[in-house]
DNA sequence: GTGCCTGTTACCTC
DNA sequence: AGAGGTAACAGGCA
């Protein structure tokens, strides 16, 4: 479930904390898949005696910078951190534990086991594959019609392709697509002007919302996104048309719908977003 | 117990 | 390029 925000929010939570200076004495890899590329040996050795010196997001990915290399994390829908004391008991979802020197230790727990990561030389190389990031002043009106242009197809997966623009999930679309009155399977090429205009702005827009309620955090269960202390996220009070199915459009009143659009739930509003 | 659902992404074929 | 499907997994839910 992690999009855009919900990283943002436990990167910064992250470089606020005491992570920044620990120095790394072992890893324990209780579920080997989650690292790519190297093998629990090869990667705990690789990684013992780094230093973190930084915490930073591209996409969906969380970049935790080390003194020799970085350590790409993406979470997926479940993976959660947490800095725990290492005499704790391993949690039953647990998959990685990155021990320090002063007996603390930074707890990866995934549930699902889709969360990758990945200890590379060069971040930006290793993410070249992202698209724009929606929250930076690459994000321009002409870089985004220009995108856009070269496109075709429905809107809903064309924002949900992180090559085109890097953040965006389930969730923002469906609320990006409500605030800009755009039905999620509008074709591209169909699009006017004003409308691509006001899906411009609304991207920003719900993203900076997300980021401010800290996330949003839907159902009351573990598995659903919780910052690196444990709290949840507000920005599930704030939402529009996600999850909110039977419900009235806040706009006019309206059921919301629900439908699938490429394998996804997909929320809008069928009087504000008519194709 | 059964079958269906889930917030992500990579990879496959047509 | 885009559409449509599958797979990786685990657990909640009806």
């Amino acid at each position: 479930m992690p999009e855009l925000p919900e990283v943002e929010t436990i990167a910064r939570e992250m470089r606020d904390s005491d992570l920044v200076g620990m120095r790394i004495i072992r890893a324990v890899i209780a579920w080997p898949k989650t690292i790519e590329g190297l093998s629990s040996g090869a990667f705990s050795q690789k990684i013992a005696n780094q230093k973190i010196k930084d915490v930073s997001r591209r996409g969906k990915y969380l970049i935790i910078s080390l003194n020799r290399s970085q350590l790409l994390v993406h979470l997926r829908m479940t993976g959660k951190f947490s800095i725990i004391n290492n005499a704790q008991k391993p949690h039953s979802h647990e998959r990685v534990r990155l021990i320090f020197a002063d007996g603390r230790a930074l707890c990866y727990e995934d549930q699902r086991k889709f969360g990758r990561w990945q200890l590379v030389d060069d971040s930006a190389e290793a993410l070249a594959h992202l698209g724009l990031e929606p929250l930076s002043s690459e994000f321009t009106w002409e870089a985004f019609l220009a995108m856009l242009k070269k496109h075709s197809g429905q809107i809903k997966p064309f924002l949900l392709n992180q090559e085109h623009i890097a953040g965006l999930g389930n969730i923002y679309v469906d609320e990006a697509l409500w605030e800009a009155k755009i039905h999620p399977q509008q074709l591209l090429s169909t699009l006017n002007e004003n409308t691509m205009k006001a899906l411009y702005h609304a991207i920003p827009n719900v993203l900076m919302r997300g980021l401010a309620n800290k996330g949003t955090s839907l159902g009351d269960h573990r598995a659903n996104y919780q910052s690196m202390r444990g709290a949840r996220g507000k920005n599930q009070s704030e939402l529009r048309v996600f999850h909110r199915e039977g419900c009235p459009c806040v706009r006019c009143g309206t059921t919301i719908v629900k439908i699938v659009v490429v394998q996804r739930g997909t929320h809008f509003c069928p009087h504000c977003q008519k194709i």
